[in-house]
DNA sequence: GTGATTGTTAGTAA
DNA sequence: ATTACTAACAATCA
């Protein structure tokens, strides 16, 4: 479930259980055909090592250290971290694993096989290369308002396109227009500078809120819409009246509420 | 069986 | 050259 809520969390949990401790081997683990991992060459330069730092960059999790080299992960659509003590406790569909002195272990778990692991030498270069935008926490607001106020594609697609704003993903979109009470098909090129404003201010605050939760739903505001995200939901927003729906937006599912959202 | 899924990306078109 | 849209990817679930 990883967008930049999800990663951020997923970055919470490499802090905790991968920081100083010596890697007596990170390797790959069973059914990996068509999964983008490293192979053993690679892997091999991390025995013995100590990892001492955590990144994240919209959906990109790095883990390294100063001199690195750096291993980052992609969760795809379907990818999870997990820590996990002995080899017979192993999660399914782990793809991918570090073993630590001790018995610690973290494993990637990576069911549909949609997200990859790699090995880099620079978590900026990588970022650089694959062209991402500035991650949605750390955009700043002229940024922001140029790129979605000269946008003729719907909202929805701009808030989510990685190369120019890093993070956002289907939920957290429709969240964030939710909130905004934007249609997700509206074109950002419609859309006045206060309306742009607001649409800014909610992003942050929508994406803080995820992050201090640790994107757990259950711990998210009641009126919000992901966790009442279901076709006929009463609209969770306070006095509205109307009724959840969705639409296929940019080749994505919106759910939406068509009474206060235009 | 059908159609969906919180991800990216190659290919196409404007 | 840039921007926008579609289909495809793999596996699972309702």
């Amino acid at each position: 479930m990883p967008e930049l809520p999800e990663n951020e969390a997923q970055r919470l949990t490499l802090e905790r259980e991968c920081l100083n401790r010596t890697v007596v081997k990170a390797e790959r683990g069973d059914n990996i055909a068509h999964i983008d991992l490293p192979g053993g060459n690679q892997l091999a330069r991390f025995e013995g090592h100590r990892f001492t730092e955590t990144r994240r960059h919209g959906k990109n999790i790095f883990l390294g250290s100063k001199s690195g080299p750096w291993i980052t992960v992609h969760l795809g659509m379907s990818g999870w971290l997990t820590p996990y003590d002995a080899p017979e406790r192993e999660p399914d569909h782990t793809k991918f694993r570090i073993v630590f002195e001790g018995d610690r272990r973290l494993a990637f778990r990576c069911p549909r096989k949609l997200g990859h692991v790699r090995v880099v030498e620079d978590p900026d270069e990588y970022i650089a290369a694959h062209k991402l935008g500035p991650d949605a926490l750390a955009i700043d607001r002229e940024t922001f308002t140029a790129f979605i106020g000269g946008s003729k594609a719907a909202i929805k697609s701009a808030l989510t396109d990685q190369n120019r704003i890093a993070g956002i993903g289907n939920l957290w979109s429709d969240e964030i227009l939710f909130q905004t009470g934007l249609d997700p098909a509206r074109k950002g090129s419609d859309l006045d500078s206060e309306k742009l404003d607001s649409l800014f201010d909610t992003m942050r605050l929508n994406l803080s809120k995820g992050v201090d939760v640790e994107a757990d739903y259950a711990r998210l505001p009641k009126d919000w819409l992901i966790p009442n995200r279901k076709d006929k939901a009463d609209c969770p927003r306070k006095g509205c009246g109307g009724s959840l729906t969705h639409r296929k937006v940019g080749g994505r599912t919106a759910y939406f509420c068509p009474v206060h959202q235009s």
